[in-house]
DNA sequence: TCCGGAGGTCCCAAA
DNA sequence: GACCTCCGGA
């Protein structure tokens, strides 16, 4: 970023000169924008993006090099394991024994590597299957115009390695490439930057081994070793100085990840002061935990600070729902990051699916969807009919129709569903052909008839998919194109009718939606780690460190670095809290519908305990119930007077505490019979400390535990 | 052909 | 708990 300023400042570098590459459109958006601010010019046409976006921009460009329809679109994954699925079917291949997702990591891994189907080394009967599904795949691919996330990078890494003039353009044009989150670039986006920068270009890169997390989608760790060997004259420069947290927070990150063996090893330091110390509340469900969250936020707002400050990361996106339910619940602002994002929306996908077949007819996953959205009567049936005859004849599905159509080979009510079907899209084609982006796909959403159709989907959720629907209109409204006229490039993209369309349906693809809130409110920010790389907040909140979840046990199962991962992670989560941290965990939590146990995650035994702060609830020692036998225990830490206490529902209280006592032997469904030892807090949410056979200890929450009095 | 209920599966992270 | 898929009835 300040390179890029003193690049253009002091070297006097157009800023055409410069390839500013990052992970996350997040990243990407802000630096284009702090770069505008800062020097005070319109860089529309700089090459600042991900590599996902700077490989569009490529390929759209280039499409004739690249071998690719001019209207090309993005097959995002949902729409690839489709494919994948049909794909599988027609090929005869049962998806019990080979799951589609399987196939699908299958060929993104390879694609990641660079591989083409072509070059896989099959070994044995089961790989060669799935070679044969790979190269039937890249077939379908080709001949429908799509492009899936990790063939823009393998493709565009092809025209240029293909084309030389291409190549040479590009590599004087860009003298200086700037890469941030180095350690997250797979051995494609290695290769990608390699060949741009060529043998004498300037290249820049930014990366922490130790905030490594992308390793799951071929990320390699070793780009940042090979760095200094493969492009000559580079050096690498160590960045251990942080201006941002307290040392108490630093401390905290150094001390964890000092727990993983492979390294290169740096250690963090401040100037800063020592700060407060780490929050650690255990919570006895998710419900409390969101709950406790929201009420520090009130807090740290009425204290005169802002929402914005704050920050809630959590591993999963699943556990968003019940901190959002709380946040709701007390109507404060907040603002959630990924998930399910806008454009993969079922609705958005609908109409976007019409948008798609009128610039693609060969669009089948378009056109597989939108055939009978809104019901028109075609049915499984009909549709598998097209399927076997499109198969047969080696079309695609419209085509296939078409045919169908006029070799009258499509009777009753099928011959007319399907012949209204492709004059509807026919007449969208003609009547928005002349229109501007926003007017077509106004039009085509009105002819589609999608709004009507969800609206009479009963429920809230009709409703939902309606809102959204109309924001997709206004989001047509304000959207301005990335990739727009380049007065560098001798093929000056011509952004107008089918072109802007295309370019419109492709970047919406590869957006991450993170505008759905009103951009200035202020706003509690929700998201993953994943996404909270790069990112710092004043307060930040780690929720569900447990174990099982965090580190989650899918990380820690499938690959064997998986644990070390995990725990970058967590540095990468606790290095962005520049002030105050809290970490939370819950006792109980619903996972998959059903009550789940946890530990406290293994991570929060691994900071140094001096560094932390278990914040306990009060109020036990003021009013105990039926526990008046608790031997005394010491004061409990009261956190900044925080309003943790809600009132309870008094009926179910008495009604579930009346019966017991310490002593008192109860039977619990999962655990057996026990012997209560200890209690804690008030009404439902009392904790109890119980002794079960055979079992062991167990910290239980009386209004969430199944229990019976034995005696 | 469409609809509803039953039953199984699943999300760990992102472009 | 939400979603998909399969199945039987209208």
């Amino acid at each position: 970023m300040q390179r890029i300023v003193w690049l253009v400042r002091q070297e006097g570098l157009s800023p055409h000169e410069i390839l500013a590459v990052t992970f996350t459109n997040k990243a990407a958006k802000e630096m284009r924008l702090r770069l505008e601010t800062e020097l005070n010019m319109g860089l529309r046409s700089m090459w600042v993006g991900t590599f996902h976006g700077l490989s569009h921009r490529l390929l759209r460009t280039h499409w004739q090099e690249a071998k690719l329809p001019q209207h090309f679109q993005i097959l995002d994954s949902d729409d690839q394991l489709g494919m994948i699925k049909r794909l599988m079917k027609q090929l005869g291949i049962d998806t019990e024994s080979t799951p589609a997702k399987q196939v699908q990591s299958y060929i993104n891994g390879h694609k990641e590597e660079g591989r083409r189907a072509a070059h896989v080394l099959a070994r044995g009967q089961f790989e060669r299957s799935l070679q044969e599904i790979y190269q039937t795949y890249e077939d379908l691919c080709q001949r429908q115009g799509l492009v899936d996330f990790a063939e823009l990078l393998l493709r565009s890494l092809e025209v240029l390695r293909d084309t030389p003039p291409l190549l040479k353009h590009y590599q004087q044009r860009f003298s200086n490439i700037l890469v941030d989150e180095f350690q997250d670039t797979n051995t494609l986006q290695y290769a990608w930057l390699k060949l741009l920068r060529g043998t004498d270009g300037c290249i820049m890169a930014v990366g922490d081994d130790d905030q490594s997390i992308y390793g799951w989608r071929g990320a390699k760790i070793e780009n940042i070793h090979n760095f200094t060997e493969d492009f000559a004259g580079a050096q690498l420069l160590k960045l251990e100085q942080n201006y941002r947290s307290t040392s108490t927070i630093l401390k905290a990150a150094n001390e964890l990840i000092k727990n993983n063996s492979e390294r290169l090893g740096k250690a963090l330091w401040t100037e800063d002061q020592v700060g407060d110390p780490i929050r650690v509340y255990a919570a006895f469900n998710e419900q409390d935990e969101a709950r406790f969250i929201v009420d520090i936020i009130a807090q740290h707002v009425k204290e005169g600070g802002s929402r914005n400050d704050c920050v809630v990361l959590y591993r999963s996106n699943a556990q968003s729902r019940s901190l959002e339910e709380a946040f709701l619940r007390q109507g404060m602002p907040y603002r959630i990051y990924g998930g399910h994002r806008f454009y993969e929306r079922m609705e958005i996908k609908n109409a976007l699916g019409y948008l798609k077949l009128i610039t693609n007819r060969q669009d089948d996953p378009a056109f597989e969807r939108v055939i009978n959205t809104p019901t028109r009567g075609i049915g499984a049936t009909t549709l598998e009919k097209i399927r076997a005859y499109a198969r047969d004849e080696g079309l695609g599905l419209w085509d296939a129709s078409v045919e169908m159509l006029s070799r009258k080979l499509l009777t009753g009510r099928a011959l007319v569903t399907v012949k209204a079907f492709i004059e509807l899209i026919e007449r969208m084609d003609e009547e928005t052909l002349p229109l501007a982006l926003k007017e077509s796909v106004e039009l085509t959403l009105e002819l589609s008839e999608l709004i009507d159709f969800h609206s009479r989907e009963k429920g809230e959720r009709g409703l939902a998919r309606v809102e959204n629907l109309k924001e997709l209109i206004s989001a047509v409204h304000n959207y301005e194109p990335t990739l727009t006229l380049d007065d560098i490039d001798e093929k000056a993209v011509n952004l107008e009718g089918r072109q802007a369309l295309a370019v419109f349906l492709t970047e919406a693809s590869l957006d991450s939606g993170d505008k759905q809130a009103e951009e200035d409110e202020d706003a509690v920010q929700l998201m993953t780690l994943h996404t909270a790389k790069g990112l710092e907040f004043p307060l930040v909140f780690l929720a569900g460190v447990e174990e099982g979840l965090f580190p989650h046990s899918m990380a820690i199962q499938s690959s064997p670095g998986g644990l070390e991962e995990e725990r970058r992670l967590c540095y990468v989560g606790i290095t962005r809290a520049m002030k105050t941290l809290y970490i939370t965990h819950a006792e109980a939590r619903r996972i998959f519908g059903k009550e789940t146990y946890s530990q406290p995650s293994r991570f929060i035994t691994e900071l140094p305990a001096e560094l932390l702060s278990e914040v306990r609830l009060t109020g036990s020692v003021d009013r105990p119930m039926h526990f008046a036998k608790d031997r005394p225990r010491p004061a409990a830490a009261r956190v900044g007077g925080a309003g943790i206490g809600n009132p309870l529902s008094g009926a179910k209280e008495s009604a579930a505490a009346a019966n017991l006592r310490i002593g008192q032997r109860v039977e619990h469904k999962k655990f057996g019979v026990g012997v209560i030892l200890h209690a804690e807090g008030e009404g439902d949410r009392t904790r109890l400390l119980i002794n079960f056979e055979g079992v062991g200890e167990k910290t239980l929450v009386l209004g969430f535990a199944p229990l019976t009095p034995l005696d």
